[in-house]
RNA sequence: GCCGGGGUGGCGGAAUGGUAUACGCGCACGACUCAAAAUCGUGUCUCGCAAGGGAUGAGGGUUCGAGUCCCUCCCCCGGCACCA
């Protein structure tokens, strides 16, 4: 046969189905269920690289297989035409953007046709085309009537480099997520979306969604639900009072003071009250200028300002605590104003120690000890204990002192704290007791109490213990004898430093253990912080609440209110820039902000001579007079077009929905096509637009839905995002490394087959891996399907063998499970491991070989189509049916079974499917390699997995 | 720091709690060839002559049986950056 020439196959059958329109995708097929496929279309950058072969080959290798599995298969492709690049590419190259856009459209359509994809391309849609914006209009005006668009002055992202208005979400720590250039502040007048309002309904609505567990988390956490407290703090001599907001009102008796973020609306009132007034305008002045990365660049230091003469009052206590301003709580989050408990948060620890002020403890951590010796034992007395736990250090050696108990009980050294005696008193003289050590010194308090609930064994009594920490250090070695009733409890031991934690999970009470632990990790580490859950102490009235218990008790103590709130902040869709959706509204003197009216529509973009912004933050747009300047359409006087254009983000919000109806001219999609199509039954994208266009997009739709615009409230069913294909170095790809792969480059030399061959290989596509691109194993695609290829000259019309056979529908089953799951890199290798059975079988029946076409016909549609016709056949493969598998001639009715003695495999026994246990024990015991082990003791049990699994267990002797 | 995902051969990776290392790459040897490439065949976790032992980041646990489930710890990757 000729030789496989892969080049001159692929471009025969792109130009075939190309002009059959094999796959444009009518609406509705008598007898098919509607699919719809769809993967995040592309920017058109001017060149694909091989992530966006990654991106829409493998997918298409999915839409293929439901295509010949009875599906009417919309899989769609269209481009995300606006955006910066283009707008860069004008003013640094002097192109027009819309020309450099549609020329690199042009470049990728026919590399995308190169993939041998099924894109029905009849439902193109691109963004940048006044048939698809002027949708875009319509649909933002309905948000705008339903009060869902409005302008807000807010401090903005503002890129120097740029010259534009950047969405905090497109802000890269500090950075321009485009150009990288350092982002600052500035107020502006723009457009936002009401999307908090959504906030609840998105969050939600996620639960029943059957998206990856880490998609939905990703999102929950974006939208960032909390419940907690507002609480009014008064100032002291004025009627003023200022409201915090807090997830922990359990600690209100631990605030020692209130921070006010540099935003905040009183600080202006209350500076006027304070003796510092110029300060704090120096100090706010100073944060406003500041740009993000200089706030990081400051290393975290706390900075903050105290508005002298200013006291709140703690509604709680009643006492009077300072008030400062500090750029660690912000504006944005909250009531902007928080209550600071230093002992139970670690910003307001680092805020306290640095400034020097009261640290208050009001959580005792709590442990209830849940082991089974020591648990509390329910009828049993309790007795409170207060108790002091010494950390004793060597006087010569990094080691410390402990006891290990002769029930088994470790720890430090610890003693009941009696009436009138001091805690270090305690520990000192505890220390003699048991160990007969005298000179010790008392370094410092390691902090308590911590609270634990156990059962002591030696007193039959229920511990409610109270444990103070404290460090010591031994003198000398000085020792006195230790009374035998002591010596008969414990012995003492020196435990290095890295022993110490495990000489106490050893056996300590798991209470004890635990809070020892928390003392010891203070002495290490400094850190006094307890922001955990607890006990509430020195809290009146509700000390010893769990801290649970005591959020609510205390805010209604207080008159407080229980409020939820969100991170999810409205969405800022202003963007000063050209090369965008313009907004379709009209500004009036008298009328404000009106709506142009929809037979308006679309505003078209106009053309214009020069691309910079205007540096005072305007679009580029203000500088075309003659469009800008126009009547109002609501009184008719003069008014100007809003110049700002739409973030593309809201372009690529919905899409989805112009898919399935392209061309209608009259509504952005009929409700009838919308049926048809929508929701999206999967969604393929990049892992990087999870919390933004994935969000957006779903805000959007639910928006729509209100409206009674859209028919469904989610818009995609499943979702998957995909990995990254690096380098071969293993680095992600780029140009300054070198290691970019070009793949027109490697499609020319081994094959679009190949390529999708060996990226539907490399790693498991369900899973967000990345993968270096191997050129050695690209070779290995290329070499499987040369022995596809090669083996088609074999084929007879003789029966083949039973294991051929059983192989046949083993791989029928398992490729179309990996395709049911994007596990394509177990699909490729059944459709491997089939081949190499072919190949050994003295007989291959054309049955079988067309049966494994059509198997790889998805992954390597053109050579199996080549091969196809090739046969006879004069239709396309990829109108056949997917294979069935017969569950019959899964196994070929022998097994092997692994036996096993004591869970270690001694033997494999190959039997008869289905043969019973006694049998398979018979054979086991008459097999001579396994039969010794057997033999060396007596059978205890038998476990028995049919066909699988015999396990002996064989006892002692 | 917080959130999420991972640690299995030389490499990419496979494995409903049931014979760990499928498949591919690489490597070694052999066949074909004057020779090479291509192709085909055999081998390839590790220690051991063998019988057998040991390995899925480390340590413990549950189980007849653990890469898989539970606990403690270490390391790597991705995302977010003071969210009260």
């Amino acid at each position: 046969m000729r030789e496989y020439d892969s080049k001159a196959i692929e471009a025969k059958w792109q130009e075939v189905w190309e002009q059959s329109k094999m796959f444009a995708t009518p609406d509705t097929v008598e007898g098919k269920e509607n699919f719809y496929t769809l993967v995040e279309f592309p920017y058109p950058s001017g060149n694909l690289h091989v992530g966006h072969w990654y991106a829409f080959s493998i997918p298409d290798i999915f839409a293929r297989y439901q295509r010949m599995n009875n599906k009417n298969v919309l899989f769609p492709i269209g481009f995300d035409a606006f955006g910066l690049p283009a707008e860069n590419a004008a003013i640094k190259r002097g192109l027009n953007p819309r020309e450099w856009t549609l020329s690199n459209m042009d470049v990728m359509r026919t590399q995308l046709r190169t993939m041998g994809s099924s894109f029905d391309w009849s439902r193109e849609v691109v963004t940048c085309d006044p048939t698809y914006y002027r949708w875009t209009q319509w649909l933002f005006l309905k948000l705008f009537e339903k009060g869902l668009a409005y302008q807000k002055e807010t401090p903005a992202n503002w890129c120097p480099s740029c010259k534009t208005v950047l969405a905090n979400e497109q802000v890269v720590a500090g950075h321009c997520e485009r150009c990288d250039s350092i982002v600052e502040k500035r107020l502006m007048k723009q457009w936002n979306l009401k999307i908090t309002d959504y906030a609840e309904r998105l969050l939600n609505d996620l639960e029943s969604l059957p998206w990856p567990e880490p998609i939905k988390e990703a999102q929950r956490n974006w939208i960032g639900r909390s419940e907690g407290a507002e609480i009014d703090f008064k100032i002291k001599d004025s009627d003023k009072a200022l409201t915090i907001f807090t997830t922990r009102p359990d600690t209100l008796y631990g605030a020692t003071y209130v921070v006010l973020a540099p935003e905040h609306a009183l600080i202006a009132e209350l500076a006027t009250q304070a003796s510092n007034t110029s300060e704090i305008s120096a100090y706010v002045q100073a944060t406003k200028n500041q740009t993000e990365i200089e706030r990081i660049a400051e290393g975290r230091e706390k900075t903050g300002v105290k508005l002298e003469g200013v006291m709140a009052i703690n509604p709680a206590n009643n006492e009077e605590i300072p008030v400062y301003v500090a750029d660690y709580v912000l504006g944005s989050y909250g009531t902007g104003a928080v209550m600071a408990v230093p002992a139970h948060d670690e910003r307001d620890w680092e805020f306290a120690k640095k400034f020097d002020l009261p640290i208050k403890y009001v959580v005792a951590p709590y442990f209830l000890d849940v082991t089974e010796n020591s648990k509390t034992r329910p009828g049993v007395e309790v007795k409170n204990r207060v108790i002091g736990v010494g950390i004793l250090k060597h006087w010569s050696e990094n080691k410390y002192l402990m006891l290990d108990w002769k029930n088994g009980w470790t720890g430090f050294i610890t003693g009941g704290v009696e009436e009138g005696e001091s805690h270090p008193d305690t520990v000192v003289r505890e220390i003699q007791e048991e160990t007969g050590y005298r000179n010790v010194r008392f370094v410092k308090d390691l902090g308590g109490p911590n609270i634990a609930d156990f059962y002591a064994p030696h007193k039959n009594l229920n511990q409610h213990v109270f444990g103070y920490g404290m460090y010591f250090e031994l003198l000398d070695g000085e020792q006195d004898q230790v009374a035998d009733e002591e010596k008969a409890k414990h012995d003492p031991v020196w435990i290095d430093e890295e022993g110490v934690l495990l000489f106490l999970e050893k056996g300590a009470p798991m209470g004890d253990a635990r809070y020892s632990k928390l003392f010891w990790n203070r002495l290490k580490t400094g850190n006094y912080v307890w922001a955990d859950e607890g006990k509430v102490i020195n809290s009146e009235g509700f000390s010893e609440l769990s801290t649970e218990d005591a959020r609510k008790k205390i805010t209604d103590s207080v008159g407080g209110r229980w409020v939820t709130r969100y991170k999810l902040r409205d969405w800022g869709i202003s963007r000063q820039r050209y090369w965008g959706c313009p907004i379709p509204v009209v500004h009036c003197a008298s009328c404000g902000p009106v709506a142009v009216p929809e037979i308006e529509l679309p505003v078209v973009l106009p053309e214009i001579a020069d691309y910079l912004p205007t540096g005072e933050g305007k679009s580029p747009l203000a500088k075309a007079t003659e469009w800008v300047n126009v009547t109002c359409p609501k009184c008719g006087g003069a008014a100007q077009r809003e110049t700002d254009t739409l973030d593309t983000f809201i372009d690529s919000s919905w899409y989805y929905l112009r898919y399935a109806d392209a061309h209608n001219t009259d509504v952005f999609a009929s409700l009838e096509k919308q049926k048809q199509w929508v929701p999206v039954d999967f969604y393929s994208g990049g892992a990087e637009h999870t919390t933004m266009h994935l969000l957006y997009s779903r805000f959007f739709n639910k928006a729509l839905f209100d409206l009674g615009l859209v028919t469904e409230s989610e818009p995609y069913v499943r979702r998957m995002n995909r990995g990254l294909i690096l380098g071969p170095d293993g680095n992600k790809m780029s140009k300054s490394k070198g290691n970019v792969i070009d793949p027109d480059e490697i499609v020319r030399n081994l094959g679009a087959d190949t390529v999708r061959i060996y990226l539907a290989f490399i790693g498991p596509y369900n899973e967000v891996g990345a993968y270096p691109w191997n050129p050695d194993g690209v070779v290995g695609a290329r070499r499987f399907i040369e022995r596809v290829w090669r083996l088609r000259d074999r084929i007879t019309d003789e029966a083949t063998s039973i294991e051929l056979d059983t192989a046949l529908h083993q791989t029928i089953k398992k490729v179309g499970e990996s395709i049911d799951i994007f596990k394509f890199n177990t699909g490729v290798p059944a459709l491997m491991t089939l081949l190499n059975v072919m190949e050994k079988s003295a007989v291959v029946s054309q049955e079988v070989y067309e049966t494994m076409l059509r198997l790889l016909a998805p992954f390597a549609p053109h050579v199996s189509e080549e091969l196809w016709y090739d046969l006879g056949h004069t239709t396309s493969i990829h109108l056949e049916q997917w294979p069935s598998f017969d569950v019959s001639k899964l196994t070929s009715g022998e097994v092997s079974i692994a036996v096993q003695v004591n869970g270690k495999v001694r033997g494999v026994l190959t039997c008869p499917q289905g043969t019973p246990e006694a049998t398979v024990l018979a054979l086991a015991r008459g097999d001579q390699k396994i039969a010794p082990w057997v033999e060396k003791g007596s059978i205890l049990r038998v476990v028995y997995i049919p066909d699988k699994v015999l396990n002996i267990v064989v006892g002692g002797d």
